[in-house]
Formats: C-alpha cells, sequence, structure tokens
DNA sequence: TATTAATTTGAACGAACGTTAAAAATAGTG
DNA sequence: CACTATTTTTAACGTTCGTTCAAATTAATA
C-alpha cells in the first residue's frame, strides 16, 4: 500500500513521527533537486540519497514522480499565497491601496522567503520560476498560483477602474516574471554588471520598475 | 572522423550538399525538442525521428548532447544579434535615441521573428528563455547574448548618463524577462485573462510596461 | 576509373532512469 | 503480549538514455 492515496482510500493509523520526518526529508530533498535542474533533470536516485533514504521510499512518500513535483509544489503554495494576502489586507486597513503598495505586498513576501527563509525557501523560490514557464505545469499554476494573482489583479483593476482586464493580466505577468528574475537570472544581472548587487537594493528597483511599467500598460 | 571538429582539424573537402541538408535538419530538429522539452527533457532519439535521420547521425553532425545544444543555440544568434544592431543603427540615424526607440530596437525583432519567421524561429524564441533562466548555460549566454545586451545597456546608460550601472543593467534584465515571458508563459496571461491576446496588442503593451520601468528604474 | 575522404548505416555498449513487488522491520492497538 | 497496519529494506524489472565503433555507402578528386 502507497502512502500517496485517493482520496477515498483511508488510513486507519496515523502516520509515526518517524514517518513524518522521513517524508519531509524526502520533499526537502525533491524540492532542492527539481528547483536546481528541473523536472527532467532531477533524478528519484538523486533525491533518495540527499535525504539519506532507500530509492523506494522516495515512491512510497510522494509516489510517481509527476505527483511528487506537484506535492512539493504544493507544500509550500498556500504559505506563501497566505503571506501575500496578509499583506495586502495589511495594505487595505491602513487606507486606499496604490499599485505601489498592492505590488509590494506580492512581491515582498517571496522575495523575502528567498532571502531570509532558509536554504528551502530559496529553491522553491526556484521551483516556482519552474512551474511559471512550462506549460507542462499549467494544471499546478491553476491550482497553486492563479487564484492569488487572480485576486491581486482584481485589486489593481480597482485602481484603473475601465482599463483592459487583459492589460492588467498581461503587465502582472511582465511583473512577476521580472521578480522571477531575480532568482533565475540574478547570475546575468551580475554578469552584465560586473559586481554583485545586493538584494535589497534589487527589490527596490524592481517595484520601482514594475510600479511604473504597471500604471504605463494600463493608460 | 567526425563532423564537429576541433578548430585546428581541417576538413580536406568541402560537405556534399546532402550532408548540408541532413545537418540543417537536425538542428531543425534539436532546436524544436530542445525548445520544447529543455535539454535533459529532449532525446537525440526523438530528434533523429523528427529529422527523419539515424540516430548516429545526430552525433556526427552535432558532436556530443551538449555541443548540440550550443550549436542550435548560436546558430540563429548572429542574426538575432544583427537585427537588432541594425535596428539600433537606424533609430541613431533617424535622430537622437530615447528609451522607446532604443527598446524597440531590442525587442521588436525577437517578438517579430517569433510571430512571422515560421515554426523554427518561434522555437527559437523559447529556448532562449531556456538559456537565460538557467545558470547552467551561462558561458552561452555569455557567448551568444550579452555583447549586444551590453552593447543596448551603454546606449541606455547614455540616455541617463550619471546613473547606477547596476540598475541599468537590472531594468534591462527586467526588460528581457518580461519579453520572454511572452514566449513561455502566454498560456498564463490567456487563462488568467479568460480569452486570447493578440501578438500585436501584448507587444505595444509590453513595450509600454518596459519603457516606463527603465525611466522609473533610472531616475 | 581508381583512390580517398566524407557520410550513412547498423548494431551494440554500459549506465541511469522510473517503477514495482515481496520480504523484513517497526510501531501502534487491543 | 499478540495482532495488525505501517514503514523500511532489498532486489529486480523493463525501458530509455548518450555514446561509440566498424562496416557499408556515397561523393569528390586525380
Amino acid at each position: 500500500m502507497n502512502a500517496v492515496r485517493t482520496q477515498e482510500s483511508r488510513r486507519q493509523r496515523a502516520p509515526s513521527k518517524r514517518s513524518l520526518e522521513t517524508r519531509a526529508r524526502v520533499l526537502d530533498a525533491a524540492e532542492k533537486l527539481f528547483a536546481e535542474r528541473g523536472f527532467d533533470g532531477a533524478s528519484l536516485r538523486d533525491m533518495a540519497k540527499l535525504a539519506g533514504v532507500h530509492l523506494a521510499q522516495v515512491n512510497f512518500h510522494g509516489g510517481a514522480k509527476e505527483d511528487l513535483f506537484f506535492t512539493v509544489v504544493a507544500r509550500r503554495a498556500g504559505e506563501l499565497s497566505q503571506l501575500r494576502l496578509q499583506a495586502l489586507e495589511d495594505v487595505k486597513a491602513r487606507g486606499r491601496p496604490t499599485v505601489r503598495s498592492v505590488l509590494e505586498a506580492f512581491i515582498h513576501p517571496y522575495l523575502d522567503q528567498a532571502a531570509h527563509g532558509g536554504p528551502q525557501w530559496l529553491a522553491y523560490a526556484r521551483l516556482i520560476a519552474h512551474v511559471s514557464t512550462d506549460i507542462r505545469w499549467r494544471h499546478i499554476s491553476e491550482a497553486c498560483f492563479d487564484p492569488v494573482a487572480t485576486a491581486f489583479a482584481r485589486e489593481i483593476a480597482m485602481l484603473y477602474p475601465g482599463s483592459d482586464h487583459r492589460k492588467i493580466v498581461a503587465a502582472l505577468v511582465f511583473s512577476v516574471s521580472a521578480m522571477l528574475s531575480l532568482t533565475t537570472a540574478r547570475w546575468r544581472i551580475d554578469a552584465l554588471a560586473g559586481a554583485e548587487a545586493d538584494g535589497m537594493s534589487m527589490e527596490r528597483c524592481l517595484l520601482d520598475y514594475c510600479e511604473a511599467g504597471i500604471r504605463a500598460a494600463l493608460s
């Protein structure tokens, strides 16, 4: 019997503490390798080695490779969504939102977790970029990220009533891509600039860029 | 003996017409599959099948897989660079460049080739996105794309004298990411918008977005 | 046409891959 | 403790992978 169960099959006992720890180690290893090498480049054997478990454990706790990928992406998606929505609520509680404050509520949690959330969150930030740029994982985007993206798009729409909804969505996707580039292409920024840039100033630069971009695209 | 030769080994005969055709078919197939499935997801066997040649021909004309990948990326890089630099020269010949006109000289050739250059160029546009988001292909970026990117960064720098060079580069990378998202994530725009958007209006929207973003990041 | 280089064909190598199955060990329950 | 569900271990399956090599074929040259 398999730990990844269909919804109708119910277990009779709660998973043991050791089982939960093993599962967490497997998912952490999968997260790191999926992020570094992509879905096809990451092997279950390397995950098992990195997690310090046997190969079959990866299948036991993660199911088939595609299911494991989904599980890993979905695991932290809820927390990230909650951080973003909470930041958005905080903004709205402080007065009328602006493009800047709404954008910051979307972008800051991502960059903050990537910078200060530990190596697992840094890997997860990279993983999101894989999902967001491969139509193969469209269903994962729909399940894990689109609800929050839609909420933020609606929020921006309220700031620009009557503007083309496709333009709002496009500007948001442009902003997401620019944001992800700080995870996937910082090496390129450093190479072209001939020096390493610190994260804080890059986040401000990104926010300046995206805010003005959105405003321009919608007017 | 191998068709992919080191620089010091010189062939004694020019390649035959049939050989050149075979090589082109192999590179076209590799381009399509690398673009669709990434480096690890694309197999040499599928390329051979798609090209209608035998497996060993892929190695003969492309060398090892990594060399084939580089060859495919480099093949059209020169033409794209030339289109961009020519557009930039045209802009400068017309008078003092603006952020908008410089940006358009960089972005339009890419989107135009992707839209009207045929299926191979569409695949190549996707391929560039793979190279640009994976540090593993850093050397390919440096060889194929960084020279032109540097030229455009310098051009923007002339429009904003005294501004932080790291900010210029960052804003350019953000713009490249947004541009690439029209190739890698249009499905997401369509999904979030609930409708398909036409390319022309998306290009204008992208240019509006990037122009304002660059201006804001540099002031 | 004879000779030689270039190219194509055909076959196989060893390695790594995802997945599965059954036995062994563990942990929770009565 | 006895019993049972869960988890771990061990081993192997069949497939696909990139790469290599030698023979066969094609094309160009002298």
